[in-house]
DNA sequence: GTGGTCTAGACCACC
DNA sequence: GTGGTCTAGACCACC
């Protein structure tokens, strides 16, 4: 599978579903057209319960990542783009505000932090392009 | 107050305090040493049951974010690094991936979330360095 | 094709194709003793298993909208009427009761609802109009 | 209670529950503010589960007719508006059109159905004013 | 007390 | 085979 579940964490296990399947889009692991596991399959191989996995995907239909086909499957939906360029960048610069957040208690200067940010997103790059080639 | 809370949203009360008492750390409004209300007059202040303040000053305090000494007060901690180089990466790192993730998904090229990266950290420099002067 | 059909919808298909023709009919593009095509010529022309189509024109058969001559084909019956005068009106009533709580929701004033009503059944009068010369 | 729910009907119970609850604040019967029962307290009452009700209350939540705050309870939003003018009245048209097609199979004239249209807004306009003195 | 999650297991409509 | 719904019952975090 394209990712792993731990029961343990305070993240509901439904959302750590829908996160490592929007993880495995995002990296070019699934591609649109793809298709997914059926819930039941997904279930059993990941030892969940089969209302954990719908849960999950209905969550992840409303948020246009998949397009679930009843009676036929469930697929990676083609990108589609809701926000306007402003909702966008308020969203982003809301998350980007939490990562300074975090990096202050670590005590990480800018210089090192963007540094870090550089490197990861080069190696993201790398990533996407050996899934797409 | 250095912060807001609603208790709609789906993140708990007492985390929303934590996180915004963090900020306000991280962006020098609150120094090391300087003095919090106390837990009922926060809890008065921010129409809160004592209760949910109680339980954020105890989680800050194990995150050693601040120092509770009993009959005194409570105080911003001083500065204190817990976590070894690599550690400190690992954390980082994963936040860093989730922005990616994110950044996808609101179809953001590379270019796009570094330079707002890049300026939203000029800003985060700026409004530090106004408080602290 | 007198209609469009969308698998992702969460509408059945097989309903998609019955309010579709039933629409038609309604609008005058299908008229009684019109011939529909066949069940597998529909379903090739559309895309569909032919079972759903097959599903559709039996939902139809049994609401008296189309009759099937074996052997002969499908046609658009002619119109009958079945519920009595006090059936109807509980019925359109219903319906009118749904479109009220929609419009509370949309915050439109029961004047421009009442003003939307009366321009699009006007508009359907004159489409209903062409379709019948 | 504000509505009933019959499991017998082939619309999901939860989906019951949603509907009914919405038409009771279109109405008047709930206004903002107005505190719902808690989930075990109207699953209860309506003798259905608990998941059914807190999936229905999920969902409300999620179009914004109710606000649950954890730990305390459940209470009616304030109205809010989220569509702009020409997608309200593009949404408000389907709905009617599939009014104007349920008259014709009902055999209802244009004139029938106007004035019909008129009584029910006039009752549902009495209603509300009754619910809101 | 409040809502949220999860498993187990049954039943159903749809394709 | 596909996803969706529902009940029963347990456990949990939060306020």
């Amino acid at each position: 599978m394209w990712f792993r579940v731990d029961p343990r964490l305070p993240t509901p296990v439904y959302q750590q579903v829908v996160d490592g399947i929007k993880e495995a889009v995002a990296k070019g692991l699934l591609k649109p057209r793809d298709r997914l596991p059926a819930v039941r399959e997904l279930a059993m191989l990941m030892m969940l319960n089969h209302n954990t996995v719908a849960k999950a995907y209905q969550e992840l239909e409303r948020e246009r990542v998949i397009e679930v086909i009843r009676g036929r499957g469930t697929y990676v939906a083609a990108p589609s783009l809701l926000a306007n360029r402003s909702e966008r960048i308020v969203k982003m610069s809301e998350t980007i505000k939490q990562l300074c957040v975090e990096a202050y208690y670590l005590q990480m200067t800018e210089d090192d932090l963007l540094t870090l940010f550089q490197d990861l997103m080069n190696e993201w790059k790398r990533e996407k392009g050996r899934n797409n080639t």
